[in-house]
This record gives C-alpha cells, sequence and structure tokens, in this order.
DNA sequence: TTCGTTTTGCAACGATCATTGCAAAATATC
DNA sequence: GATATTTTGCAATGATCGTTGCAAAACGAA
C-alpha cells in the first residue's frame, strides 16, 4: 500500500534500548540516538512517538527480554543453589560489563523514580516481581527442606531482592570479584 | 579591600546540595540554582567555577556532613544493636524522605560513575569508607562475642555495606515500612 | 504506468543549556 | 571624599535540546 520502513523496527527498539541503558534517559539526545541506531530522526518520531515514548518502550523491552528470570525450579533441584546462581550470574554480568551500565531498570528508577510516574509505575512493578520471584524459590527451598520453615519466606525474599538491587549499585561504584564473592557467600549462609 | 559578597558562602553550598540531591547533576539547571539560592549565576560562577565544580564541592560537602557515622562504639554499648540502629535510621530517613532523594552519593553514581572520573573516584572511596565503617563494628561485636569469631568480619561488611546499598535503592523505588524492617530483622539475625 | 499512502531527508523551529564580557554598584582602605 | 578592588546585574554568546513542516522519494495496489 505504501513505501516500507527502511529498518527493522525490533532492531531498532533494541538499539535504543541498549543506548539507554549505558547512558541513562537524560544523557541520551535524539541525535546520539539518529547516529548509533542509522535512522533519521523523522524516522524515529514517526514510529515510536517522542523520545519519552520510545524510553518507555525500550524499558518496556528491557523487563521482556533483559530481566533475571526465576524459573527453572524443578523437583531435583536444589533452591539455595538456583538462588545463588541467579547472584553468580548478577556477579559475573556486573565484571564483564565495561561501560558499568549496570540494570537499567535500577538505573531508570535511581534517574526518574519519584519525578517521571510511568517510570515510578514501572519501578514499582520491578520490585514486586523480583520479590514475587524471590518468594517462590524460598517457598520451594522450604519445602524441601534446605531453608528452615520457621523463616518468614517473605522476609527472606524482600531481603534477597535487597540484596540483588546492592549487588546493581556496586556494579555501578565498585565492580570486585571478591567483595560479589564475599557477600553471595555470607547470604546464602544466612539462608540455611 | 573591596565589595563583599552578599550571600553565605556555606549556605548557598548547602541550599546547591540540596537541589542536586534531590534532583541530579544533569536535571538541576543553572536557572534553578539562581532560584532556589536567590544569588545571581555570575556570583555562582565567580564564587564555585564551573556548574561540575560547583556539583563536586557539593557531593564532597554531602559526605562531610550527610554521611552516616559510624561512631559511637564504647565497651558498654552492643555493636550488634548499633548496626541495626544504623539500618532502623536508614529506614526512618527513606520513609520521612516524601522527594524520594535518596542518598546523593549512590545517586550521583548511579548518574555518572564510569563517565565522570571525578564522581567515579569519590563512589569508589565512599564504599570504601562505607564498608570500613561496617568492618570496625563487625570487628568491635566479635570481640564482644556478639558475632561469631569464625565469620570472615571483611566478607561481614562487604555485606552490611551492600545492604545499605540495596536499602539506597528501595528508597527510590518502593520505599515500605514493612520491607526495612523485614529486611533489617533478617541481616541482625545472620550476625549471630 | 498511475494513483494512493507512507517513509524519509532536510531544514528549521523555539526553548533551554552552560558560560562569559562588560559596566555599574558597592565597599574597605587610604 | 577619592581610589582600588571585588561583586553584581544584565544581556548576550554559541551550542544543543526535543520536535515538527514540508516536499521528494519509494513502494504496493490498481
Amino acid at each position: 500500500m505504501a513505501r516500507p520502513k527502511a529498518f527493522d523496527e525490533q532492531k531498532i527498539l533494541n538499539k535504543a534500548m541498549r543506548l539507554f541503558w549505558e547512558k541513562g534517559y537524560q544523557a541520551t539526545s535524539i541525535q546520539d540516538l539518529e547516529e548509533h541506531l542509522n535512522v533519521g530522526r523523522r524516522s524515529l518520531y514517526n514510529t515510536f512517538g517522542s523520545k519519552h515514548d520510545l524510553f518507555l518502550t525500550a524499558l518496556d523491552q528491557y523487563t521482556k527480554t533483559e530481566s533475571p528470570d526465576f524459573d527453572g525450579s524443578c523437583p531435583e533441584t536444589s533452591s539455595v543453589d538456583l538462588i545463588q546462581a541467579i547472584f553468580e550470574e548478577l556477579s559475573l554480568e556486573a565484571l564483564g560489563d565495561s561501560e558499568r551500565s549496570g540494570c537499567m531498570m535500577v538505573n531508570s528508577a535511581m534517574e526518574l523514580a519519584g519525578r517521571d510516574s510511568d517510570v515510578t509505575g514501572y519501578s514499582e512493578n520491578a520490585i514486586k516481581a523480583m520479590t514475587n520471584g524471590f518468594y517462590k524459590l524460598v517457598r520451594d527451598g522450604q519445602i524441601k527442606k534446605e531453608i528452615p520453615i520457621d523463616k518468614d519466606p517473605m522476609a527472606l525474599a524482600q531481603y534477597l531482592a535487597n540484596t540483588m538491587l546492592g549487588f546493581r549499585v556496586m556494579a555501578k561504584m565498585d565492580p570486585q570479584k571478591e567483595t560479589f564473592e564475599n557477600i553471595t557467600k555470607v547470604v546464602i549462609q544466612s539462608l540455611k
């Protein structure tokens, strides 16, 4: 019916996500996007609306594709080992992240939560999802008798979520292998 | 010898600190500063140099005046109680912070660490200072036999610092009294 | 090929950014 | 009161911000 787009919308969205992830919302200009995505600004506006819209779409894409998954829970695997694997994965991410990009959701929350209602909403949902993921793992661990049944699973879930957020800050402030390992050891020990 | 300044330099610096603290570096414009500090921009530049200089001076001021103190360690007080008091204080700060300002050092690190070498340096120092503060408390707790002597005090210190960073993110993302209380309970329990 | 529709490139928009030149105002010292 | 020195207010700088109007280009459908 008409002239087709000269770019892959999904690919461009992913590249935009990467850029916002690395630099943050305010520090990423339309010109930055134009250059790194190889797409004219007019096409960006045509396709994604405003800069703010594009950012929210990118943040949405992030939560859908880049959030750590809490799945993998099956009858024969240890839940505590799974939790430990999550923190080890976080550590590896942080150490391999030469740009210190960290976590886009936490970055966005730190930059905009409280002043941008959309981002504030996303943040609260992210906390809920994260806590919920840990909750399931903790409950699973209690059922498997790896984690004492008398401990409050919701408290433990919030505690683990908080630890994860700490990791995300450490990734920005001073990412050190030994630090991550030490913390992980203490946290895992505290579950037993 | 000459015309005196019409403002109190320290007071103005404090006000600038508050503004950067609330809004972040990039989101705070010279015009914002002019208006909130009631000082002409020309005087700001005369006194503090550039915006970036002013920000660094403000950040320095923050670490000197607003950093949580780890003192208070005396022979008859419990170290673990002191640690618990620190987290309870953090919780109170977060809950009473209607603007969700959080911690200026963590905010600055999240916004600029990795791209601003000055801020990167400040961040690493802050982590060191924080960890060192907790380390002393932990060692003290071990001497007083409140904390098992076989635990690695540096690991515990890093673990507590990480928890503190998590609190700072929670303060932005979803500050809830119950959450802070639950986490504190688990953390304190894990020391014993 | 022609028509209808959408995308694209170009150039500009007004707004705001951090920074500064300059001259008038203000004060301490003489 | 005169002079030297600093601060202040004003206005402007060039740069960059996000956004958009417009016409040409590109394609599917007829």
